[in-house]
DNA sequence: TGTTAGGGCGCG
DNA sequence: AAAGCGCGCCCTAACA
């Protein structure tokens, strides 16, 4: 693509923005249609669909680029690309260090990683949207409203301070084409930089939305290099808890023989043991007096079957979530295939689709092997959510307790009587809002002796309650009552009132002071773990440029490594320094510590 | 027959 | 009666 040599002398190019067409252009596909969709797997007939005209040629144009400067000056017109040849472009921007703008990170780098191009910044703007739209540091936290409402060319002219754009107006500020043109995109990219304020309040914006773009690219290449799955190792685990792979509708052998062992002890010949009414009824017969079958109900009480169940569920688990019809599912080619949500989480989290990324469970890891000559490297940030409590709040002696390497140890140490477990449990109930049992019982010691930490969440309960927001530290807003609560309250400040309306409004209320507190908390330990991941894939891109080492699992607080042996103690390495660099980035202070543990291994039921 | 709600449990 | 937060997925049961 003949790119650089359509830029004028002496412009200094920064972005290189990403649509499907320019105005006016057809016969390509809506960006927005195809949201959601993977361009790899897209069944041809959905994809064919999205083009308005004539076979897919396999030089059709997959979009147009445009290049710009700091002040968002385009300094080339659209240039239609195509995948084929859109190397050369991916090449020279990436040795300027342009910063890509597109509204979808999943789409348009998905569509790169599949030709084996990788990308280094990028600024996504659907997740960007979403922060920016409820971001109580937004200029008047108007950004939504403005981008609906402005005219055209208002945007353009809102856009931050720089060299002013040229004399014969902006591309930007023409009229909004349907579809997801040049100029749309344009003008949305600008309309999001105008909404990020100069202050500090903006500065820790501009960083989560770096952190959340970041967060994209790196979903999208885990996404394509997949998760190392031993199918052999895992089935050879099936066989030897649950018996031979069964016939499809029927129990394996081993757990049948539970259940026939579970019936006789219940005296329960034909129970089905799925069901939770038959079971709370076959265990009240058998003398349990249980209010419902959860292993946390059935804890309390004491009978023969009650071994039995347990090992029912667990083996049934096993069976029915991550069993033979999982593994032919999700495993391919060696490979498990996490599909993550960026920010599909209210606080920030990511979530995940398909095969429960998320929920691996521990029976199972073992089959999470390196390839020959690799290791797996996997790390987590030890007690994250008090540290960040401790950072976000300034409070002074949390940060000291922070320095030690158990941070429940060191709070014990100081106000519960070298207590360990005591610590800990008030610690994670006042995160958590819980105000029953010895959580409830130490609170009023643990508001004494670490004021500042104790003081920012009891206020970010007090807020929600009110039926108000919350942010977190870097300025992810909170999601507003739902209609719930709003009915709840009506009801309760009627003229007619009941108790009843009075308490059910109050029991609302409260659970959304719950919710509140830990938004602040979960939400700015994701923002610092986003960081941190984004660090890591820095570090490993400027150290070890092969790119053979890959981050292939990303966990809340936990992220996995697949590398080759001879570069895992240099990960290890960029591992630690991503998590100190993360800490200061966003708290702008080292006061606080956050360790994480990193261990080097062949299998992820070797890590901790 | 297909959709939805809720119990239960895996992960952090 | 109230009950520590956030998710996704499997199952049954209820309902259209």
């Amino acid at each position: 693509m003949p790119i650089p040599s359509t830029i004028p002398d002496g412009a200094a190019p920064r972005f290189v923005l990403v649509a499907t067409h320019a105005e006016g252009d057809s016969g390509v596909f809506d960006v927005h249609e195809l949201r959601g969709e993977d361009p790899r797997t897209a069944q041809p007939s959905q994809k064919e669909s999205l083009r308005e005209g004539q076979e897919p040629a396999e030089e059709s144009p997959a979009g147009v680029v445009l290049i710009l400067d700091e002040a968002l000056r385009p300094l080339t017109g659209p240039l239609s690309f195509s995948y084929e040849d859109i190397g050369d472009l991916v090449t020279w921007a990436e040795a300027r260090a342009l910063r890509w703008v597109w509204e979808s990170t999943r789409y348009w780098y998905g569509m790169f990683l599949t030709d084996g191009m990788t990308v280094e910044r990028c600024w996504d703007l659907g997740l960007c949207r979403t922060i920016l739209s409820s971001s109580p540091a937004t200029a008047g936290g108007g950004y939504a409203a403005d981008a609906r409402d402005a005219p055209a060319g208002d945007l353009d002219a809102a856009a931050p301070a720089g060299p002013e754009p040229g004399a014969q107006g902006s591309l930007f500020a023409a009229p909004a084409p349907r579809g997801a043109s040049a100029q749309t995109v344009g003008r949305e990219f600008a309309a999001q930089r105008a909404a990020v304020p100069r202050t500090t309040a903006g500065r820790k914006l501009e960083l989560l939305l770096a952190a959340e773009s970041a967060g994209a690219l790196i979903a999208a290449e885990i996404r394509a290099t997949g998760m190392p799955w031993s199918t052999r190792v895992h089935r050879a685990l099936l066989e030897d808890q649950l018996g031979p792979r069964p016939p499809e509708g029927h129990r394996p052998q081993k757990l049948e023989r539970v259940v026939e062992e579970l019936r006789a002890a219940l005296g329960a010949p034909k129970l089905n043991p799925d069901s939770p009414q038959e079971l709370l009824r076959a265990l009240h017969r058998a003398g349990i007096d249980a209010a419902s079958t959860s292993q946390w109900e059935l804890a309390d009480h004491e009978h023969p079957a009650l071994e039995v169940l347990e090992r029912y569920k667990k083996l049934s688990r096993l069976f029915t979530s991550n069993g033979w019809a999982w593994l032919a599912m999700w495993v391919r080619d060696g490979k498990f295939w996490p599909d993550y949500t960026v920010g599909g989480v209210v606080t920030g989290r990511w979530s995940a689709r398909g095969g429960g990324a998320l929920q691996i469970p521990a029976t199972v890891r073992s089959a999470v092997r390196a390839d020959p000559g690799c290791k797996l490297v996997v790390a987590d940030a030890s007690q994250l959510e008090p540290r960040i409590l401790a950072a976000m709040s300034r409070d002074e002696a949390l940060a000291i307790a922070s320095t030690g390497k158990d941070l429940y140890q060191a709070i014990a140490n100081r106000g519960f009587g070298g207590d360990r477990a005591s610590a800990k449990i008030v610690m994670l109930g006042a995160m958590y809002g819980q105000t029953s049992g010895d959580a409830g019982r130490l609170m009023p010691q643990l508001a004494k002796t670490y004021p500042q930490a104790v003081g920012l969440i009891e206020h970010a309960a007090r807020e929600g309650e009110a039926g108000r927001n919350v942010s977190t530290f870097l300025g992810r807003g909170s999601p507003g009552p739902d209609d719930a609560f709003a009915a709840a309250r009506r009801a309760a400040n009627s003229l007619d009132a009941t108790p009843a309306d009075q308490s059910r409004a109050d029991s609302i209320a409260r659970s959304r002071g719950r919710f509140t507190r830990n938004f602040v908390v979960q939400g700015t330990a994701a923002e610092w773990a986003l960081c941190w991941l984004g660090q890591v894939r820095l570090g490993i891109r400027r150290q070890l440029p092969d790119l053979s080492s890959r981050i292939v699992f990303f966990l809340h607080d936990e992220v996995m490594l697949h590398v080759p042996a001879d570069q895992a103690d240099e990960v290890v390495r960029i591992v630690h320094a991503a998590a100190a660099r993360a800490t200061e980035l966003v708290f702008r202070s080292d006061l606080v510590e956050t360790p994480v543990t990193v261990a080097v291994v062949d299998s992820y039921d070797q890590a901790k």
